[in-house]
This record gives C-alpha cells, structure tokens and sequence, in this order.
DNA sequence: CGCTAATGTCATCACGCGATGTCATCACTT
DNA sequence: AAGTGATGACATCGCGTGATGACATTAGCG
C-alpha cells in the first residue's frame, strides 16, 4: 500500500483535482482491491473507475489496458507484502497468508492462480511469485531439517494453504469462517507442520 | 456420468437425429466437461454447442438458461460421484479427489466454490454438497477416534484437499502436478490425517 | 401415405464489455 | 494575466455474449 492509497481508502477520490499521479493511485488501489475481491473477467472497467472516484477512460490512458492494469495490481501486491518477513516455517507461512487474506481478501495473485481462463502472462507470473515467495524459504526450511522430499511436501502445504485462506474468504464452511485467526494459524500449523513432531519422514524411514 | 454419455465421449453427436433425450444428454455431458474445466462465466454456450455437436439454441429449449444447465451439471456430478463409496478416512477422501480431479478436472462444483462471481443459489448449493459429501463423514471418523474440534478440523482437511487437487489440476508447481497419484495421496494421508499416528490432538492435552 | 407435433436451424435482438477519439477544463510557466 | 500542455469527461464504437422467435425438417401415428 502506498501512503496516499491509505490516505484515501476505499471511497471517492476528494482533494485537489488535475492530479494525474493521485488518479492513478486511486485506480491501482480500487483494482488491487477488487481485481483481489472477485478476480480479472468478473470486475470491469466501469467498477474500478467508480470506485475510485475517476473515469474509467483513464484506465487506458495510464496503464494502457485491464490487462496491465491487473499486472500492475500484482506487482504492487507482491511489493507490499509485508517488508518480507522472514517466511520460513510453515507456521509463519500460514499466519502470513491467513492474515493478508482476512484484511485484504483473496489478493490478485491467488485469483489469477484459480481461475482457469487467466492470461498465461499473467498466470505465470504468478505462479513464479508464489513459488519465490512462499515454496523456496519452505524447502529450505525442510531440508535444512533433514525432512526428504522437501520440494514436493513444500509445494503440497503451500497448495493446502491455499485451499484453506480461499475455503475461510469464501465461506465454504461455517467453522473454518468463524474461528479466530489465532486458533486457526496453530491448528493448521500444528497439522501441516510435522517436522516439529518427528512425523515429517516417508513411512518406513527411522 | 450417464451410461449414454459415455458412450459418445467428446465428439460431436452421431447417431439418428431427432432425438431429444440424446440431445439433452449431449449437452449436459459437454456442460460438464466445459463447465468443470473453466468455469461458469468462462464457458459460452456457443461452446457447449459446439462441443455436443448441437444447436446452442436449444439449450434454451432443454434446461431454460445457461444457468439451470449449470445446475443441471452440478447436480449430475454429485449423482454420478462414484456410487457412494465409503468416504471416512481422510486417505479415502484424499484419493476420491485426486482420481476425480485427474480425470475429469476440476469439476462444476469446484468451480461454483472458487469463483466469487457464483450465483448465490448455485453457491449454496455446492457448498451443501461438499459439506455433506466430504466434511460430515469425516467430522463422524474424526470423533468416533477422539479428535477435538473434529468439525473444525475436517472443514480444515477438506480446504486443504481442495487447494492441492486445485493446485495439481491448474499447474501451480512443478513437482505437485508431475507426482503420481498414489505417491501424493499418500504423502498428504500421511500429512493431514495425524489421528493416526497421535498428533491429532490440541497441545496440551494429554 | 399424410398429418401433426416434436425437434432442430437460423437470423437476429438487446445488453454489457473494453477501448478509442474528441473536446472541455484545469494547472503551471512566463 | 495569458498561453499552453497536461488532464479529465463524455459519447461512441465494435465485439461477443445469452436469449428469442420464426421457420424448416423429421419422427411417429392414424
């Protein structure tokens, strides 16, 4: 988030006109939280520019396309995530995602991952963010502690993970939507984390 | 599936004409495959047509709208969902999934879940079938065996299932989609369901 | 064989989308 | 204060969508 984008929240945009870099702000906050909300193809132009106060034409003139515009609301997701907190164990991973996704929804990234009509720049992009991000510190995480097959149990907690934030975002089920933050990181971390418990090995190991 | 709609698979119709049923089959078989592979709002009934070798019009004539045959898939999918076979371990489940989905894709009611832009009737109802499909059996293994918290706790267990079928089946990273299905069925058995081996309890009980 | 209702085909509608270009309006420099 | 380039508002375009209704064709029945 950048410092004006806070100081302008979710409403229309008010102060001085004739500001090109407040406008486009206001269009990368009101994509970033609803490209975030409900995904690419089901936001439209019309919705951003509404929402932040500005015509929708401007979209084109600033960023060039929805297109872009989206990239640009991953790229600015992945720049402000936290000041990269150092997301090693799965605990952190999962208080991270469920924090982020509790006060900021789903986030752009996640949608572009789910939905299946993505654009393959967009997607892939994606994807390598959250590879970069959240996989990588885990494998190393893992096989620092001599877990085997590192890559792979990483790449099945994050995806877990995943169904978990977008399971309690979207009401999926009444308890997994209610229960506090606190008590839900340590369940998940206490079920996804077996390292700490010495059952992280393939059965028939020592 | 229906016995029918097997035996045309993918193609266009072939067969005598004039035959309504077939034609109704044919489109409910295309819908599901499209609907479960993209999505509602990504699927054009253009392409169901298409894909069924039938006029899109008829749609119209058949199920009334583009949304009732979505419903129309959804709820043919949860019929034709293995003929309830005994979904209570979270192995059993794990497995169920990850045939399914390495089969048939994602699936209408994955796709109903994921998607914000779901209508809320069909929402719901997707929600409803998930619940008492996957969580309620499993929710009753889990207390039979002792667990606390045990609708929590398969609420959980289901979101987690369905974010790694979702990442394997959309490509999220490389070693999940590559694994094979008993390798991955196992290794997550062996990750979510700790009742097994004695973790499945909250920290500090005895 | 001929009639009729069921079935399939086709052209077309209204709508919402993203994008574009034109023109009015404002801010900044001198 | 005036001029000028940057900025924003508006009307409109072309496209693809889901849906509709008129028309053609077939199957089933007497």
């Amino acid at each position: 988030m950048t410092p004006s984008s806070t100081g302008l929240g979710r409403d229309v945009r008010r102060g001085r006109p004739k500001d090109a870099a407040a406008t486009k702000e206001a269009l990368l906050a009101a994509a970033q939280h609803l490209f975030g909300q409900r995904g690419y193809e089901a936001t439209t132009t019309r919705e951003i520019g509404e929402r932040a106060g500005v015509d929708p034409a401007l979209i084109a003139r600033y960023f060039g396309s929805k297109a872009l515009l989206y990239i640009a609301a991953v790229v600015a997701e992945a720049r402000g995530d936290e000041p990269t907190p150092d997301l090693e164990s799965v605990a952190d991973v999962a208080r991270a995602l469920v924090r982020r996704t509790d006060r900021h929804g789903v986030g752009p990234v996640t949608q572009a991952l789910i939905r299946s009509d993505t654009a393959q720049e967009i997607r892939s992009a994606a994807q390598a963010h959250l590879t970069r991000r959240l996989v990588q510190p885990m494998v190393e995480d893992l096989s620092r502690r001599g877990v085997d097959q590192p890559r792979l149990r990483a790449e099945v907690v994050v995806a877990a993970l995943m169904g978990i934030t977008l399971g309690r975002a979207n009401g999926w089920f009444d308890e997994l939507s209610a229960v506090g933050e606190g008590p839900l990181v340590e369940l998940v971390a206490a079920l996804l984390d077996q390292g700490g418990h010495g059952v992280g090995r393939t059965p028939g190991l020592p």
